[in-house]
DNA sequence: CTGTATCCGGATCGATACTG
DNA sequence: CAGTATCGATCCGGATACAG
């Protein structure tokens, strides 16, 4: 049997919404952003091509997502339709509830740190930065060599993996746990910067305005736990 | 592979959120307010004991239930957790969106006419009827012989599968689909009654006071639906 | 009544290879 | 680059039987 056989409308749903890999992708349309389909898998990159092809042309067939034919030739864009956009805020508030109640504290396993970069890439905060072009160099200690160095070119937004040759403005380092944890919002950066745990270096100006520009996970970090669940802040 | 491998707050959620069934259970949990195995069970009719054991051992694993063994000897009950309390508003904005956008109407498959007394029986309001105990006979035409007959005892909200011999206040007659639709929202009561397709038997006051007593869906009856989408009241 | 253990079939997913 | 086809292993869930 597939589906659930009831006529509840959260029966309906969840056989929509909550099959393998789904959620996630909505949450790269509808939170991320991502319109392409490249864009959308680097949210997901455990996910496989052809199951992705798949749950788009799923949710497409469920009225959530609409393919668009892109204009200069090769490909195509994923925009949500109005029931997809609605789905935003449910997501969010499933996200709330989750960092509340549910989120395991990163310090157990080590983070994806491209996983990390892809999303603070669209996080930082390009309008606290002096205008021009401005590259942040971010070295991850103890991650594996191809996920150990990343460039964000501001203010496009670009995120390399080889050094892209402007020069580079300020270099940060940590290692994936602390970096992290500070943009979850587990750690505050104060502390972990006194630790030396994250360690800057360039220019004055930018060192010292770090915290203004390098913004933290917009819904997450700042949701507020039940005391009987408290931030770890080790 | 188990999960998503992401410290993401939406992807741990979906880990624990979108198995199959779970979120039927929560919604029973959260928003019917059943609290017994079987009472659980009778929301979700076609999922099996084991599997419904193995789900609701998972969800007090993940903090959303906790199990009471009940005083009076055999059996537990099942509360929701402070976290699990929070899930009532986010399963029931999911509810509504679906009712925008997505939920079929009920016309094209033959509803479970258990499953909609098993919900009547919450929504029937019983301060809108002469006190003291009150039996309704719900009938239905062409249902399976087991699923054509319920009374409904108030106020104990008891349904029972033959007749309690107390004696019938009033008799409703339906098929399915009109009983569902109209409960549902996806008909309106009156048309429904001009056309005969309900038919009521009983006391002249409470044939007369039927649209005051008989409730809808709380939650997704009055959803507005979007003008690209509207509501078919065929 | 209130669940729980086990076992087997089949859907589903992930890997791989491949095309416009 | 942007996907799609195929195929086999895995895991999940449904049925059945059974225990407290």
């Amino acid at each position: 049997m597939k589906g659930y056989g009831q006529f509840c409308a959260i029966a309906q749903a969840a056989e929509v919404l909550t099959e393998r890999w789904t959620p996630l992708v909505i949450r790269e349309l509808a939170l991320t952003g991502s319109r392409r389909f490249n864009d959308i898998q680097r949210g997901v990159p455990l996910m496989s091509s052809s199951l992705l092809s798949k749950r788009l042309r799923q949710l497409e067939q469920a009225g959530i997502v609409e393919r668009r034919q892109r204009s200069d030739g090769k490909g195509s864009e994923y925009h949500l339709t109005p029931a997809g956009e609605e789905l935003g805020p449910v997501f969010a508030q499933i996200g709330i509830w989750s960092e509340r109640w549910l989120r395991r504290p990163i310090f157990e396993e080590m983070p994806d740190t491209g996983l990390l970069m892809w999303w603070v890439r669209t996080t930082v905060k390009t309008d606290a930065l002096p205008t021009g072009r401005m590259v942040i160099h971010f070295r991850f200690r103890g991650a594996a060599a191809k996920l150990s160095n990343f460039w964000l070119v501001l203010p496009e937004a670009d995120l390399c993996l080889s050094d892209p040759g402007f020069g580079v403005d300020i270099t940060v380092r940590s290692d994936p746990k602390t970096l992290t944890a500070v943009w979850m919002g587990d750690l505050a950066l104060a502390v972990a910067l006194s630790n030396r745990d994250i360690e800057l270096e360039g220019h004055r100006d930018l060192v010292r305005s770090f915290p203004k520009w390098f913004g933290l996970h917009p819904l997450f970090a700042s949701v507020d736990h039940p005391s009987s669940r408290p931030r770890v802040t080790a």
